[in-house]
RNA sequence: GCGCCCGUAGCUCAAUUGGAUAGAGCAUCAGCCUUCUAAGCUGAGGGUUGGAGGUUCGAGUCCUCCCGGGCGCGCCA
């Protein structure tokens, strides 16, 4: 309809020779949907636009171009008023062609079929497996995955990844704090030091690590000379020196093993939180396995061919400051190993090597440096630094009791991902994440969510959806049926407010999904579905749908019908269920 | 100190990226169940959009300066 309009005005513009046809051509017209139906159904604001630019009045020239639009299929009436907005005015049975589209198309209505379908790859939550998911990585998750959701609905290809940090220092600080708690559990008397992780998270794993044939730790209890602190030296160096103690001890390969047991113990489990959650994703990439497959090696390999490194206090540097960074960053350290960003720039130049253009992350607000430096990385790499795109989450503060929770892994203290889910169900916890923008604070009440009541704008939804339901359940129970066609046939006897009202709303759908695909603004999608059941409760209040009259009751059942798909749709790519029953 | 995000009703947040009368939920008050689910509906009150300038037909939205909050600024991950 928007397509039509502006073809409208153009050919009128055109017509009425206020400008060349080669200016109209720059000219981009735009044509937005009222809020007020006052004003019509849509609204144009473009002699606004031109009347400085041709030094007219711009009602006049309002005037002047609605003048020229003759009596058109489908609108009612066309108006110039002050200060100078053009107003459309659809006719009846245009307004009701969108329920027709909706029973026609099913869950396709409101798919957008955009002219440069991008292949995405988008990466979320990729919180390192060193405890489990807590609130803060809910968030992150609801949103990625409802916005892979919601860039497949507007036509892009969207392939989803968790990058797993599974290598380095964390990792051999929790293979660490795990391996106290195992000999713990055989009789040994340590204690975790200062800065390992906590949580008794630590102990289940150890449960389920103890009597692994792969790690022979009873020897290491037979041999005795255990310490687990080093008073004099700071927590940093004292972790390192219990890790090497250990190595020693164990043996390297032993300590490996036990590394990469913890580990995948860990990534099962988050693997299931998130599938509990309702995630799954396309794949998991492992950062071990690509060092195994030397891709780091040779993406540094590539920096030095490309001459953008050099040497500086033992360590090897990356000129990302080339590429518009603040300052260089190391890739190699002084000892030898290589950092997590180089790991990030092999990572980052694998998705270009496996063919994605656009490259999407979501991370936490606090990583809001990472764009300059990984968009640096890959343009080092002779990639375009504008295939990065950052999607920041900000972060969630949880109030328990009115009172602020303070959360960090490693002290042990946080709500877990799945304590959340248990709590509030997994459709209010994915509802309220999604609903606010993703970047502004949230401030998740615990104990809203957690009370079972009717605050959670998740029931609304879900009861419009529900109500619809019934209402199609009790028609079968009277032995009547909803005749489909004769509903379409009949849509134009649908002319109270709140039917007008409703069929406007499901006309928006498509292009609520475009607006908020485009700006990644899930939330707007969620806010969309408030509004939308807020008209079905109103209509539901004012107007009965098993009517005698059986034109109307087959109308007002398609209309319903249409919204109830509506519902559902927009609920799925929230990842929230759409109950015929509540 | 430098950089990024933010400040909207008592509280939590929206506002079609510059549009017309700034909207919802919760909370408060007054009504609505003999009829398809009251997890609902109807109505009322509540605002100098942190403050001051500027840009233009038009500003919550854009530019500058203040005030206040969050997060970054490692050879950590």
């Amino acid at each position: 309809m928007k397509k039509e309009i502006q073809k409208l005005i153009c050919q009128s513009i055109e017509a009425a020779k206020l400008v060349t046809p080669d200016e109209l051509s720059d000219i981009q017209i735009e044509i937005s949907r009222t809020k007020n139906p006052d004003y019509g159904q849509f609204s144009c604001n473009i002699a606004l636009r031109l009347s400085k630019k041709l030094g007219l009045n711009a009602l006049d020239l309002a005037h002047q171009i609605t003048d020229n639009i003759k009596n058109q299929e489908g609108l009612e009436k066309v108006e110039a008023v002050p200060p100078g907005f053009i107003n459309f005015f659809l006719s009846e049975d245009m307004k009701a062609e969108v329920v027709k589209q909706v029973l026609q198309q099913g869950a396709k209505y409101g798919s957008q079929t955009t002219q440069e379908p991008k292949n995405i790859i988008l990466e979320f939550v990729s919180s390192n497996p060193t405890g489990p998911l807590h609130v803060g990585h809910g968030r992150q998750a609801a949103y990625g995955d409802s916005l892979a959701k919601l860039l497949r609905k507007a036509g892009h290809q969207v392939y989803t990844e968790y990058y797993v940090n599974d290598s380095g220092r964390q990792m051999n600080i929790l293979a660490l704090s795990v391996l106290i708690k195992i000999l713990n559990l055989k009789g040994a008397s340590l204690t975790l030091p200062r800065i390992s992780y906590q949580g008794s998270y630590l102990e289940q794993i150890a449960k389920e690590i103890q009597n692994s044939t792969e790690v022979n730790i009873d020897n290491l209890l037979e041999q005795g000379g255990l310490r687990d602190s080093y008073p004099s030296c700071s927590a940093d160096e004292e972790i390192d020196k219990l890790i090497a103690d250990f190595q020693h001890q164990l043996g390297i390969e032993n300590f490996d093993r036990l590394t990469d047991s913890v580990s995948s113990l860990m990534v099962t489990s988050i693997k299931k939180d998130l599938e509990q959650f309702g995630v799954v994703y396309n794949n998991w990439f492992s950062e071990r396995e690509m060092i195994k497959k030397g891709l780091v090696q040779k993406s540094i390999q590539q920096l030095n061919d490309n001459n953008l490194t050099y040497k500086k206090g033992g360590a090897l540097w990356l000129k990302t400051t080339n590429f518009g960074d603040d300052k260089d960053r190391v890739v190699i350290r002084e000892d030898g190993r290589s950092t997590y960003f180089a790991s990030d720039i092999a990572y980052h130049f694998d998705k270009r090597f496996r063919g994605f253009d656009l490259l999407l992350d979501v991370l936490g607000s606090d990583h809001h440096g990472y764009l300059a430096r990984l968009g640096a990385g890959l343009a080092a790499m002779n990639e375009p630094q504008e295939s990065l795109e950052i999607s920041l989450v900000q972060f969630v503060s949880l109030f328990k009791e009115n009172k602020k929770v303070q959360m960090s892994t490693r002290s042990g203290e946080f709500i877990t991902l799945s304590e959340l889910c248990e709590e509030v169900g997994k459709d209010a916890a994915r509802f309220f994440y999604v609903s606010r923008s993703h970047d502004q604070h949230l401030d998740f009440n615990l104990d809203l969510a957690k009370s079972k009541n009717n605050e959670n704008p998740v029931y609304y939804i879900q009861y419009a959806h529900a109500r619809i339901h019934r209402v199609l359940e009790e028609l079968k129970n009277n032995g009547l049926t909803f005749d489909k066609q004769s509903g379409i046939d009949n849509l134009v006897k649908l002319s109270t407010q709140h039917e007008t009202e409703i069929i406007t709303k499901l006309s928006d759908y498509p292009s609520v999904i475009k607006q908020s695909a485009k700006k990644k603004s899930v939330h707007s999608l969620a806010n969309y579905l408030v509004e939308l059941a807020q008209h079905v409760h109103s209509y539901y209040n004012a107007h009965r749908f098993i009517v005698d009259n059986l034109e109307l009751r087959n109308a007002r059942l398609a209309l319903i019908t249409a919204t109830s798909f509506v519902i559902n749709d927009g609920l799925s790519i929230l990842g929230v269920s759409a109950p015929k029953k509540m």
